[in-house]
Formats: structure tokens, sequence, C-alpha cells
DNA sequence: GCCAAAAAGAAGAACGCTCGTTTTATTATT
DNA sequence: AATAATAAAACGAGCGTTCTTCTTTTTGGC
């Protein structure tokens, strides 16, 4: 029974993801077609087909990953970047974030999967559920601003989570729709209101 | 030559509108077909289509919409709500915000927006132009931060603005897509990081 | 170690279905 | 009666998916 090597499924997995994504990110996940997706990745129907069920299997793959992306640089920042004033923490996660602006890439495929999700259950699920594991990270980032005192002892955790979270999606959103934003330019803003 | 009273005929509009925009908010604008708004709206195909050239139109007039209200929202702030703190202005836009939780509303409708103005430059520019309006005005509501003493004299309001933008911004994403965030859990973790 | 046989991978044409739209027929209004 | 407004059937295009064919890779007997 012959059988390819495992590397090379992953690979051509990972070129189908890869360049899906690219069509997804650029424009939307029903405005690109399946035929767009083989072009894209210089592969046949046959070969996608060979590893992914269906269309809605690639979207939910990839929102997810998506996601998964933005929520790992946060699990980053826990690992090594303790202890920052909040405006140096939010400083460093824009930063982060500015690897996702290019038009192919991550920051607008998450705009398209928070979209996604509204619709479909079973992928909104799998979002929210990456969303409240960065809320709890971010929780714990915001404990360690108590605990340096850039914050009132009985400050709600959780609930600056929440703030973080939405500066995050604030930037990818005005990066990618209303037009240019620069990571410094949002972090001067974010400095002066942070105080 | 009979015509129907132009009052009629406004209101078969907004009947559109209103149906389709039920269906996009919770769909999406590629999820729903044109059939899902017939039903919705209780009219025919044929009726739909003497008051719209097509589905684009609709979809370009409810992303445009969706993104007005919100501008509306924070033009009535400045008509109405000068010389707050930044605290007291956030409460006062996220509870506006609020009014756009139901699942057929505006809320998710802005989110389907951002996704379709990433493939369709004509809406990018028409929602991007939006937005600039909002950061004019929330410039302006910055600059009031500055004569209250609120924020220092050398602030950037252009920048504070894109801040305040970004939190209305992520209450949005964070209500519909991670689940349920109340305005007023939302603006404890507020007050909390803004001191 | 080599060669046939078998099994899996990949390609691309083809299919059926749904969608947006148009066209035709009917109803209502002046 | 004449004409606008609506209804509903029908159409053509494009989609996601499948099916058939060909190629490549692996296996087992010699």
């Amino acid at each position: 029974m012959p059988k390819v090597a495992q590397a090379h499924l992953d690979a051509r997995r990972r070129q189908i993801v890869e360049a899906a994504g690219r069509c997804f990110a650029r424009n939307g996940f029903h405005r690109t077609s399946m035929q767009d997706v083989f072009a894209e990745s210089g592969l046949s129907a046959g070969a996608v087909y060979r590893y992914f069920a269906g269309k809605d299997e690639l979207i939910a793959d990839i929102a997810a990953g998506a996601v998964g992306q933005v929520r790992a640089s946060v699990r980053a920042l826990l690992d090594s970047g303790r202890d920052l004033s909040p405006a140096d923490t939010l400083a460093r996660l824009i930063d982060d974030l500015g690897a996702f602006r290019d038009p192919d890439g991550t920051g607008r495929l998450m705009i398209h999967a928070w979209g996604e999700s509204l619709g479909d259950p079973a992928l909104r699920e799998v979002i929210a559920a990456l969303n409240r594991e960065m809320l709890d990270e971010l929780a714990e980032v915001a404990d360690g601003f108590v605990g340096a005192g850039h914050l009132p002892a009985d400050a709600d955790r959780r609930a600056v989570a929440h703030t973080l979270l939405s500066l995050m999606q604030g930037y990818v959103v005005q990066f990618h729709v209303t037009g240019d934003l620069t990571p410094e330019r949002y972090l001067v803003g974010l400095r002066d209101l942070l105080g």
C-alpha cells in the first residue's frame, strides 16, 4: 500500500491554506470562488478536495487560524514581556499587530472572520473561545499592571482586558478600513489618553 | 398617467432597506440571497428591482447606512455632550452603541460592512470617508478634553480620536463576536485604565 | 535489485444547482 | 382606457463539487 511522505502532505495542505488565505484576505470568503483558490495555489480541484472536504472547512480553518495568530502574539507577550507599563504593553501588542498589515494578511482575515462568525454558530464558538483565551491572558497582563502600581488594587482585571482587546481590534479596523494608520501614530493617542 | 404618492415610494424603499438590513445583519451580505430579501420584505422580485438596480446597490446603501448611523451618534454627542470627562464621554458613546446590540441591527451590519469594504474600493471609500468624519468630530471632543485639563496641552487630538474610535469599534466586535458584554462592564475597564 | 502490478495522487472536464436578474403576465390606480 | 405597480415564472451565468482519466509512487515476487 503506497503512501506518500507525511511531510509532503503537510506541505501541500499548507500550500492550499496559504493560497486560500491570500484570496480570502483580499476579497472575503464569499467573493472568492474555489476556482480562485485553485488558481492561486497552482493546484487542481481534485488536489484541493483531497485535503479539504469543502469550502466551508477551508473557511473555518483559515478564520480560526487568523484569530489564533493574534492570540499567539498575546501569549508571546505574556511569556516575555511582563511588568511593562500599560502604554508599553500596548506598544508591544500594536507593534506585533503591525505584522498583520499586509493586504494578503492576517489582519484583513480577522475582519472577515468576525463577519463570518456572525452567521455561523460553529465558527463563532471557535472564535469566541479564542477571544476568551486572549481575554484570560490579557487579564493576567492587567493583573501585572495592578502589581506594578499602574492601576488601583481594586481594578477589574477582566474588564481592563476587554479594553486592551478593543484597542487591538480597533487598530486593525482603522488600519485596513479607514486607511493608513501607523502604529507610531496610534500609540501617540494611546499615551496621551492613558496618561 | 397614474402616479403613486412620493410618500408611498419612500415607504416602500424603506421597507426594502429594513428587510434587507435584517437579513444582512443576520447572515452577512453574501450568505443572504435576493430571494431571502424578497421573503423578508414580503415583496416580489419585480418590486424590489424597481427600487434598486441590483444587489450591490442594496449592499452599498445598507453598509453605508450602518456606519452612518454610528457617525450620527458621534455627531449627537458633539451637539449636546461637550465638556464631559473622557470616561463620561465614552460612557455616552458606548451607551449609544448599546442601541445597536440587537441581532438584526446596526452593530452586526457594521462588522459586515468593514469586511465588504475590503474587497470593494468604491464602498471602502464611502466608509472611509464616514470614518474620517467621525475622527474629525472625535478630535473636537479630544480638544475639549485638553481644554478641560483632562489631557496635556500638547496632546495630539487626532491621535486621541483614533483611540476613542477603537474603543467604540472594539466594543461592537466583542459584544457581537465574543459574546455578551454589557456597556456597564465595559465601562468599568475603561474607567480603571483611563484613571 | 528489478519489473510488473496495485494503489494513491493529481488534473481537469463535466454536472447539477443556486443565484441574481429579466421578462412576461396580472392587478390596481387614475 | 391607459399606465404604473406588482407578481411570478423563466433564464443564463457561475458556483461548489464530483467523476473520470492519467501520472506517480510503493510494494511484492523473482
